[in-house]
DNA sequence: ACCTGAACACCGTTCAAGT
DNA sequence: ACCTGAACACCGTTCAAGT
């Protein structure tokens, strides 16, 4: 998957005999494609300095050299995973736009699950700009007509929206005790009172595994399509009901 | 023999004649509450079993006696920070009380934006579960209009945006070199193609720190508040135009 | 310029031992 | 029952030194 190695551009320098070259065998893109392979693999609760160097067959303090610390690296693991984020097909409306980028996104996240609470914590607060994103988000809300301060607030809810909803799909399970703690859950919705609790006794089998809270696996092994689905409408109807409330206020 | 330790408060019992009784200096309520106050007060990255077990005068091998490990006991200051959650005062109209929830759930972590990612991580996909909260949600929904497996949807909808937006809102900025930071940020927004990206450059002044990836402070100094707004009144908005449709392709 | 290597101040967790 | 204490296998990061 050749993340393009730019940096490592050799012009070679005919006129200087050396006699020692440097050993180059590290480059910030290796690091980054380890880590992020280390992160899909292993999870991130794995991931560390010492072991992406070891991965790497280098000593750990060699990393630093390339990366400034732990967090820029994982900086960088996240630009490299959202790197196709922006590449948009184009929509006919400005809903597909965001469905489509919404799902986009949820794809992206299905392949590196890993990473996503990585993302909850990094990206949305986070300067690995991509302007020609949020040019676009930011044109489409303008073609939605959103304007002004609304524009600024209904850019945030678009984000926060994409970001929200499969961040939390695919938000970790505990560790790997998932066998301990699956019954756990199932332990505590058997000892359900279901003449308190009538309406999560009526769906349970639609509602275990199958619903946050309720649920011992993440989206990755159950993914939750239909909620994601009518997160996406929901979000869009609704910013199209609030976009027309600002036209006919304005006449 | 009966060892004099100074912690020990002595509750004499006088039926009893006991040689020798526990120190009882631990529980665990003080250790959640300890660590919650540990984590409010300096984040989740300097949380830790050992700074947990030094606030409390204690050895770290001690807090492994009454909390199973590290993870558990997150889980527990997580259900102490959400105790208050499912006490809803009654709302007329299922959208009311949507949106009485998400302001609930938003104004916990105001209070307690350190713990947010955590939230993130942990909630959504976890196990300290308030059947309670659960209940209601399923009965406004149903309320809505909702029935069967687009009930089930509809749920994921309402958890999904109740933490989705003030997760990320909150989420924590890069440890706390926020000047150097804020000024990598700023220095990105100014080296704007303005002719490439002319909505970008129109509205930055309301862009610039107050907008999901342009900004380098979180919810704590600049709360996303009309972000917030108008995301829970779209998702509301957007979850009643569904309902409608539901009753009106049933008829 | 790029990496080795030692060192420091941390981690979570287990296990044995004390009382 | 509840805590001490030592021990183990880890961390991120700094700094000096090699080439």
């Amino acid at each position: 998957m050749t993340v393009g190695f730019a940096k490592s551009r050799r012009k070679p320098r005919p006129k200087k005999a050396l006699t020692r070259q440097p050993r180059r065998v590290l480059s910030k893109d290796m690091i980054v494609v380890a880590a992020l392979e280390l992160i899909d693999r292993a999870g991130i609760e794995s991931f560390s300095v010492r072991n992406v160097a070891k991965k790497l067959h280098v000593f750990p303090t060699a990393i630093y050299w390339h990366v400034g610390d732990r967090n820029k690296l994982l900086g960088d693991v996240l630009a490299l995973v959202l790197r196709d984020l922006s590449s948009a097909e184009d929509a006919a409306t400005w809903q597909d736009w965001i469905r489509a980028l919404f799902i986009r996104y949820r794809e992206i996240i299905r392949k590196h699950p890993n990473v996503a609470l990585l993302i909850g914590v990094q990206l949305v607060a986070n300067a690995n700009v991509d302007f020609a994103l949020i040019e676009t988000i930011l044109t489409r809300l303008e073609q939605a007509g959103f304007a002004g301060a609304k524009l600024v607030a209904a850019y945030n809810v678009v984000l926060g929206g994409m970001v929200g909803f499969t961040t939390h799909e695919f938000a970790r399970v505990p560790d790997d005790n998932t066998a301990a703690w699956r019954s756990l859950v199932r332990r505590n919705i058997a000892a359900l009172d279901s003449r308190h609790f009538p309406r999560i006794a009526r769906h349970l089998p639609a509602l275990t595994n199958k619903a946050f809270i309720l649920r011992w696996q993440n989206g990755v092994d159950v993914p939750l399509d239909d909620g994601f689905a009518m997160f996406t409408e929901a979000l869009i109807l609704g910013l199209e009901a609030i976009a027309h409330q600002k036209v006919r206020s304005r006449r």
